[in-house]
DNA sequence: CGCAACCCCTAT
DNA sequence: TTAGATAGGGGTTGCG
């Protein structure tokens, strides 16, 4: 095991960055290191700090340590995942075999994300220089890490073609392209900067067009950062013959391009991913860790949708962790003084109820505690490594805990860098790849408006730290309580009181006797919660146990702080919402953990752009000038002492129900000047209380339409399976899906308004708020004309408040059940209404 | 004391 | 390099 993570190779020193020590340590080492592999894949993102580098350090290193290396690989070696089966192995060996023999591939992808390295000769035999490799990181149903290594998927983006533009204009235009990017980027080494240009026939998602479809060029460039620049030139304008100079709009050219090759191969995050038997080779060199590591060609995957079997989840390893240092009296810790001291470790297999793995890892020795592995080393540097080799044994796919993206994993990286351990920040998946620590300086701009017209700008900075484990998912629970939940407090002591207490509640003290009469399983019930009880020492036995052995109790404290922050993944299913929520909208995981909301969106929208041939503009965030649009009414509230019921009507998904009814999205939305142009009949098309004309669905269907309907018929539908469903880890499912279905409908409204976005669309937006604004006054107005004494009711009922969708009644009626049944009453008048509007439950 | 501007928070 | 929205309440501050 060790050997596997041998990392005697020095790492390559990027092109890019890399001053000169490197000479240095070559004085060390007469022969260079042979070309490889290995140092053909550079990550674009990823520096090397040299001075981290020693390769000195680490020969000797392994030389001195080897002994005491090879006691604690063997003491590790038992938490390695399962063997790899003959079908695999045999694969893995095979270059000789019949491609016949080998298997097909199958796996669950948690993260994809991309390296620039040498074209695969083997595979693009037409292709040379540097190209973008789709790395794709899962595991297989039986266990095992896969890492895949997709070749031959090229970035590109569109532009609309000019008007006569014939074949020999394209490529004339592609020379001066090819030039301008030369002049852009003059020290690289790629032979050909714009790749081709395609003629296409697509259509602009904005506004409504009679035309079905018109000439783009689609360019496809090198590399995907060359998307940027290239765009850059065509921004600012570019010489064409017989044109003059000429500026561009783009069109997806801020397309992530890992999101890109999602979308064109209908890959969505976490799903199934297939490579059928021959169409995978295993690499020449691993560089990876995973057990089974392969190139191929993205043309020959076959991607799963999350339906059926395929909506399973492989059995990921999870891994808790959290650290103790010894931060001095009335300081926090600090990595440059203060040592750690232990680390505790839990891992879990996905689907299952209790860890496989727990251990800890302390400075000095410690007393043995039952069902935990204590091991015990005498240096700091001993700790470190240690659990560096047991990351790599364990080869987590999920790593998890509390704060560990601000301060656990930080704090370990430059705890190393202290000390000078070159070799600890190996934690990825990626041999001879550093970790990253990522220092991002943010730049907040205040505007103070002083008088009319003079501008003061005041910047203020924060910083953040960031580490990135290539290959794995950092899912940090105290990040995603903050995001998910609102708290008073988030400290790990108050949100576990907050959504595990509970389960101490669980068994009240008087069925216990029920439970010990009981069977098996209830004894057992029972046995559980006298453990958990265990746990719960009172302080003065805290005390005791503390004065026999401090050490001891630092570990028990220590293995909760672990714990916890799996029971909440478990408690809150964490890892089947976030999923399901990757599933519905597309997007990796790792960009629900670090991104905002609206990159869900447009990845729904771009996918059911590329069905429709429509292509999304980059519109440019002109100047500082944002219009802004009226949002919600809110009905005055009368306050009061209301002893009687109120009843609360509410609109069921308002925002979306509105789009859908009057078919609001960008591809129906009418120019004013093609108002006055089309002359369209008045029954084809709507115009919204805040004065824009839309198309109705016979004209043009709607994109936002559709993906609403979609999500919330999948949502009604996942419903009905959860009424359904027996097993409660298929229920876990179902109710993650339902919730992801939701809050993506919800967000849709908000990306349309969303004035420093992608692709803001006021029109859309200030309609769909104005037509919110006409129903909630038209409810309030039924509701008080309808329910009256003259109208024949007891009372004349009275609406005290309301606000965006709802409005809250006071129909006069004293008991409960009157109230009830005049609210439905109400809501079935009111919906009857609104026979336009489909309202969905 | 009223008023406006601003911050911070919550509702939907 | 990053980003859903607006409405509205309550509190503080500075000014006249």
């Amino acid at each position: 095991m060790i050997k596997g993570g041998n990392p005697r190779k020095r790492p390559p020193p990027p092109s890019s960055h890399q001053p000169s020590p490197a000479s240095k340590h070559q004085a060390t080492t007469p022969t260079p290191p042979p070309p490889s592999t290995e140092e053909d894949f550079v990550d674009e993102d990823v520096f090397f700090d040299e001075t981290l580098m020693g390769e000195e350090d680490v020969e000797s290193l392994i030389l001195r340590d080897f002994e005491e290396r090879q006691a604690l690989a063997s003491r590790l070696s038992k938490w390695a995942r399962p063997l790899l089966s003959d079908a695999h192995i045999s694969q893995s060996r095979s270059i000789a075999l019949p491609s016949s023999l080998a298997a097909v591939l199958v796996f669950q992808q948690l993260e994809i994300d991309y390296v620039i390295g040498e074209s695969h000769k083997g595979l693009l035999p037409d292709s040379s220089g540097q190209a973008a490799i789709i790395r794709i990181f899962g595991v297989t149903g039986e266990g095992h890490s896969v890492c895949c290594l997709v070749h031959g998927f090229e970035p590109y983006f569109y532009i609309s073609r000019p008007p006569g533009m014939g074949p020999d204009d394209i490529s004339h235009f592609h020379q001066t392209l090819e030039g301008r990017m030369k002049e852009m980027n003059r020290n690289s080494k790629v032979p050909k900067f714009v790749r081709r240009i395609e003629l296409v026939h697509k259509r602009s998602i904005m506004y409504y067009q009679q035309q079905k479809s018109q000439p783009f060029l689609k360019i496809v460039v090198a590399l995907p950062t060359m998307v940027a620049t290239c765009r850059g030139i065509l921004d600012r304008g570019i010489q064409i013959d017989g044109l003059g100079m000429k500026s561009f709009i783009t069109y997806e050219s801020n397309v992530l391009f890992a999101l890109r090759f999602m979308i064109d191969c209908n890959i969505v995050g976490g799903n199934w991913i297939e490579i059928p038997a021959g169409k995978y080779k295993k690499t020449a060199k691993n560089m990876s860790y995973c057990q089974l590591e392969f190139d191929c060609l993205y043309s020959d995957l076959i991607s799963h949708a999350p339906e059926g079997e395929f909506s399973k989840m492989a059995p990921f390893r999870i891994l808790s962790f959290d650290i103790e240092c010894a931060g001095r009296k009335g300081h926090f810790p600090e990595p440059s003084h203060d040592p750690v001291i232990q680390v505790a470790n839990l891992v879990t297999l996905q689907g299952e109820e209790q860890p496989f793995i727990r251990n800890v890892m302390t400075l000095k020795s410690c007393s043995p505690i039952v069902g935990v592995d204590v091991m015990s080393f005498d240096t700091e540097k001993e700790v470190l490594l240690a659990w560096r080799e047991f990351i790599r044994e364990v080869d987590p796919d999920i790593i998890i805990g509390y704060n560990i993206c601000k301060f656990d994993l930080p704090y370990l990286i430059e705890r190393a860098q202290t000390l000078g351990i070159a070799e600890f920040p190996i934690l990825g998946r990626i041999r001879n790849s550093r970790f990253l620590v990522e220092l991002r300086v943010t730049f907040l701009v205040y505007i103070l408006v002083i008088d009319a017209g003079l501008f003061y700008r005041q910047y203020g900075t924060r910083e953040s730290k960031e580490v990135t484990v290539e290959g794995r998912v950092q899912f940090d629970l105290l990040q995603a309580m903050q995001r998910d939940y609102k708290l008073s407090s988030y400290s790990l002591n108050s949100v576990s009181a907050h959504f595990l207490s509970e389960q101490k509640e669980d068994v009240h003290h008087s069925i216990i006797s029920d439970l010990q009469n009981g069977n098996a399983e209830t004894r057992r019930r029972l046995a559980v919660y006298c453990l958990k009880g265990g746990n719960a020492r009172g302080i003065g036995e805290w005390i005791l146990l503390w004065a026999s052995n401090p050490s001891l109790v630092e570990v028990y404290l220590l293995s909760e702080d672990a714990y916890l922050p799996q029971r909440l993944l478990d408690k809150l299913m964490y890892v089947y919402n976030y999923v399901e929520m990757a599933r519905v909208t597309g997007v990796p995981i790792s960009f629900l953990l670090s991104r905002g909301q609206s990159i869900k969106v447009l990845s729904q929208l771009l996918r059911k752009s590329k069905q429709k041939n429509l292509v999304i503009p980059n519109v440019k965030q002109a100047g500082s000038e944002q219009g802004t649009f009226e949002g919600a009414t809110v009905l005055e509230a009368k306050a009061g002492f209301y002893e009687k019921p109120i009843a609360t009507l509410d609109f069921a998904s308002l925002y979306p129900s509105i789009m859908m009814a009057y078919n609001l999205c960008y591809c129906t939305l009418v120019t004013p000047e093609d108002v006055r142009k089309l002359n369209l009949p008045p029954e084809c098309v709507n115009r919204t209380p805040s004065g824009e004309t839309f198309v109705k669905p016979e004209l043009q269907k709607g994109i936002l339409p559709e993906i609403l309907e979609e999500l919330l018929s999948a949502r009604k539908r996942a419903k009905a399976d959860l009424k359904e469903a027996k097993d409660p880890l298929e229920k876990a499912v179902l109710d993650g899906r339902q919730l992801a279905l939701k809050v993506s409908a919800n967000s849709v409204y908000g990306f349309t308004g969303a004035t420093v976005g992608q692709l803001p669309c006021l029109e859309i937006s200030s309609s769909v708020t104005s037509y919110g604004r006409q129903m909630i006054e038209h409810t309030k107005k039924l509701v008080e004309d309808k329910f009256t004494v003259l109208g024949g009711y007891e009372h004349n009922a009275e609406v005290i408040y309301g606000d965006t969708d709802s409005v809250m009644v006071q129909f006069g009626v004293s008991d409960v059940e009157a109230a009830m049944n005049l609210g439905r009453e109400a809501a079935e008048h009111i919906s009857g209404t609104f026979t336009k509007v489909r309202l969905l439950l």
